[in-house]
DNA sequence: GTAAGCCTTCCCCCAAGGGGAAGGTAAAGG
DNA sequence: CCTTTACCTTCCCCTTGGGGGAAGGCTTAC
C-alpha cells in the first residue's frame, strides 16, 4: 500500500511514517515504476509498534532498540524489562523535578496578592541572589 | 565587566550570556576600542533572573515578558502571578500525563518476567492493537 | 618569541518531525 | 482530450536553547 495509507492505518502522519523511513527505521519496499514506498502489512504492524512505543516517551533511538527486540523471537525477555524498567526510571526523576518545581512556585504564588500594587514577593524572589 | 565574569557571576555559560544578549534579551553596552559586550551590575541582575526562571521552567519567551514586568516598577503584581498560575497549570498537566505513563509502564513491567525466555508481555502490548 | 587566556563572529549539531515549494503520476469527471 | 483532485516524490527552512569548535584579534605573562 502507499505511504498514506499505511500512516493511516498506523495513526501517524505521512511525514512521520517517511521520516522513520529515512532513518531506517521502517524501510518499506520501492515501487519500481512509480518510485513511490510500498508498505505490507508487517511494515504498519511496526509502525503502529513504533507509534505506540513514542505515546510511552520512549525516545526514537529506543524504540530503534525496542524493535529490534520485537523482531529477534528469540530475545530474552529480560532485555526488554530492563529498558522499560530504566524508562521507569527517568520518569519517576522528572516528576520529582516537576513536583519540586510546583510546590516553589506554588509558594511563590500563594505568596503573592496578585492585584494591582507593584509590590510582588514572586518577582522578589526571582531577583534575590541564590 | 566582560562577558566572561558576567557570566560566572549569573552561574551561566558565556554561550548562554551570548544568546541572550543575540536575541535581545539581556543587551549588554559595548566596548568601542576593543568591540567587546560590556556588561554593568544592572546587566549582571537581569542574567541572575532569567537564569533562576529557566530553572523555574520558564521557557525564554516568558522569562521575556516576565523580565518585562521585573523592569516596571509600577506593573501590577495581577500579571505576574498570572504567569506564575498559567505555568503551574502546565505542571499540573505534564505530571498528570508522566503519572498515567508511568503507570501503564509499571503495570507491564510487573507483568514481564524479565528472565531468559522470549514471551514478553511488554512486547505484546506495544504491538497488540489500539 | 610565544604561550595563555580573554574576546569576536560564523557555522554546524541535537530531537522529532512540521510546513510548504516544486514537480511527477494516476484516476475521475466533463 | 483536457482538467481537476488527490496522491506521491525530494528538498529546504523552522522550531528550543543553546553546545562545540573553527578562524581570527587582543593583551598579559614568562
Amino acid at each position: 500500500m502507499q505511504i498514506g495509507e499505511a500512516a493511516r492505518r498506523a495513526g501517524l502522519t505521512v511525514k512521520t511514517v517517511r521520516y522513520y523511513a529515512n532513518i531506517g527505521m521502517v524501510t518499506p519496499r520501492q515501487d519500481p515504476d512509480t518510485g513511490y514506498r510500498d508498505y505490507g502489512e508487517d511494515d504498519v504492524a511496526k509502525l503502529q509498534f513504533v507509534g505506540k512505543a513514542r505515546r510511552f516517551d520512549f525516545s526514537v533511538e529506543e524504540c530503534r532498540e525496542l524493535l529490534g527486540l520485537y523482531e529477534d523471537r528469540n530475545r530474552p525477555s529480560r532485555e526488554v524489562k530492563a529498558l522499560t524498567l530504566k524508562k521507569i526510571a527517568e520518569i519517576d526523576r522528572r516528576l520529582e523535578e516537576l513536583r519540586s518545581l510546583k510546590d516553589e512556585l506554588s509558594g511563590l504564588a500563594s505568596s503573592c496578592d496578585g492585584d494591582h500594587r507593584p509590590d510582588c514577593p514572586i518577582l522578589n524572589a526571582l531577583s534575590g541572589g541564590g
